[in-house]
RNA sequence: GGGGUCGUGGUGUAGCUUGGUCAACAUACUUGCCUUGGGCGCAAGUGAUCGUCGGUCCGAAUCCGACCGACCCCA
């Protein structure tokens, strides 16, 4: 067939790649088709469209009751930081300035100072906590701000993944003592693993980030860091040690119980929209979507079988309604898709491309059985289940699913995982399968580019819990004496 | 940072080489009938200044230029 020929081919609305035999593709089709984004005007901005936009609310109502229980309130800053403010932390607005949106006029008149649209709100948080903190009394100073920052993306942006402007939260917290920080900076980072874990079923690594990769102005930067069937992997969040170096420049001091001055210790932290893009990653299949139970929107959607000749098209409409109501006063998120111009088949398919773990088909035939029909999407396997007892049938299989993903995901996780002793495995493994590659390193920035520039890799993460005997292990590259076992691999 | 592909109703595309008679096909959408346990069918309709701006020309979706945007590969 020619290709002009198969382009008259009539082509199903659902998606019409194979996830395995071109993921880019697959990819972006899911995030339109299921409606989770759309492109918008202006470079890498997308808007995020009800379907995606509630499973962000669904990560985000857990994560903020979550930070709530442990003293964390939210706060909002403004959307534009003065030049002069960006600029007080040299380090980071070097990191900075070539992704950030300027502002230079109002109406018609130029502004004697540039403002920034904030790329991340560290400087304008800070400023304002200079106000805030007098005594050891005022610390910890614990705030959290859900926002969107942006980014000039210079190439390459992609949904979620990559995007101008971005919806997240960043946590900025002020401390008396270093260790108190540190402590904030690994409990959230801790947070940060359940929301992955527990509710995404996105299985991570934690660990730091190297000098190169960690976040411009921190001491040290922890991290997750997940894999993607592709074997790029993609970080899911950041927890930053700010250490004194913001509090310095920006003169946060406070009386301590000593009755001396003291700088503070800054921590800041931030998780974004970009794990959606992981979950759809992580999750899908060739027919679409497959959202994990505790973030999805909907997680039933009931069908009702109709035959106009049975006359019972009724009787089945208000079976469909009663187990409706049943299941949400059971606390599930139900939807019954009532629908009639389109058949059964269509909305089987429809659904599923959208991701909703689990279906109820309604029919005469089962209401006769006094049952239903249950069908799992992660698995497609259909089952009859009664109607007395099917709240406890539904938990009990939502619960299955957010499992079974869970344990597909790790098993991609591993599969995924090898080990290189040399440069020639390390640099053939990402060649051929990509993915994470552990191995030892000296710790110098010389060999990380070098490594970079010869394979595309960088180091994602140093595990905490590095091995308490390195003697006689050397640098994959430069073969001195290791200090580090890191992950390396091909990112997002 | 380097290279490449692409932009035509909501969606997917044809037309472009050789400028006019070319804006077409499928699907979606609307209305009516009919159907409904895995993407039903029939009929009649709605819907496009051919990404934007400029140039060449009697005449541009088509040729030229710039810009905007999307996608892919490599680093």
């Amino acid at each position: 067939m020619s290709d002009k020929q198969k382009n008259f081919q009539v082509e199903k609305p659902g998606i019409t790649v194979k996830k395995q035999e071109d993921f880019s593709e697959w990819y972006t089709q899911v995030v339109l088709k299921a409606e989770l984004a759309d492109y918008s005007s202006g470079k890498g901005f997308i808007v995020i469209r009800p379907n995606g936009y509630e499973i962000w609310e669904n990560v985000k109502n857990f994560f903020d009751a979550e930070i709530k229980k442990t003293g964390h309130r939210n706060a909002y800053f403004p959307t534009l930081i003065p030049e002069s403010l960006l600029k007080k932390e040299a380090e980071h607005f070097a990191g900075f300035v070539p992704e950030v949106f300027w502002v230079t006029k109002a109406g018609n008149n130029e502004l004697s100072e540039p403002f920034a649209v904030r790329p991340t709100s560290e400087t304008i948080i800070h400023d304002a906590m200079k106000r805030w903190i007098r005594s050891w009394r005022d610390l910890p100073l614990l705030l959290n701000v859900w926002n969107s920052v942006l980014r000039a993306e210079i190439k390459s942006t992609k949904p979620f993944i990559r995007t101008t402007e971005f919806l997240w939260q960043e946590g900025h917290t002020a401390h008396s003592s270093e260790q108190e920080a540190e402590k904030e900076v690994s409990e959230i980072l801790d947070l940060y693993k359940r929301v992955a874990e527990e509710l995404l079923a996105v299985p991570v690594l934690i660990g730091k980030k190297s000098d190169k990769e960690k976040f411009v102005g921190a001491v040290y930067t922890t991290t997750l860091e997940s894999i993607m069937p592709d074997g790029r992997a993609l970080q899911m969040g950041t927890s930053h040690h700010l250490g004194q170096n913001f509090s310095r420049p920006f003169e946060i001091r406070f009386l301590g119980e000593d009755g001396e001055m003291h700088y503070v210790w800054h921590t800041s932290w931030g998780i974004s929209w970009r794990t959606l893009g992981a979950l759809i990653m992580t999750h899908g299949d060739d027919k679409g979507l497959i959202l994990p139970p505790t973030v999805a929107p909907v997680q039933l959607v009931i069908v009702p079988i109709v035959f106009s000749e049975s006359s019972k098209a009724n009787e089945v409409l208000s079976k469909c309604q009663e187990i409706k109501s049943q299941l949400q006063s059971s606390g599930f998120r139900v939807s019954l898709d009532s629908r009639e111009n389109y058949t059964p088949g269509w909305k089987f398919n429809e659904w599923e491309m959208k991701g909703i773990p689990l279906r109820i088909e309604v029919g005469p035939r089962d209401i006769s059985n006094k049952s239903v029909i249950l069908v799992r999407r992660d698995s497609g396997k259909k089952e009859s289940v009664p109607l007395e007892g099917l709240s406890q049938a539904v938990l009990t299989l939502l619960e299955e699913i957010q499992r079974s993903l869970w344990e597909k995901a790790k098993k991609l996780l591993e599969d995924k995982t090898k080990n290189a002793s040399t440069f020639s495995e390390l640099s053939e493994i990402l060649d051929r399968d990509s993915g994470f590659v552990s191995t030892y390193w000296c710790g110098s920035r010389e060999c990380e580019d070098q490594i970079k520039d010869k394979t595309g890799a960088d180091i994602r993460v140093i595990p905490f819990g590095q091995p308490s005997d390195m003697s006689g292990l050397n640098c994959v590259l430069c073969n001195s004496k290791a200090k580090f076992f890191v992950y390396f691999a091909k990112a997002y």
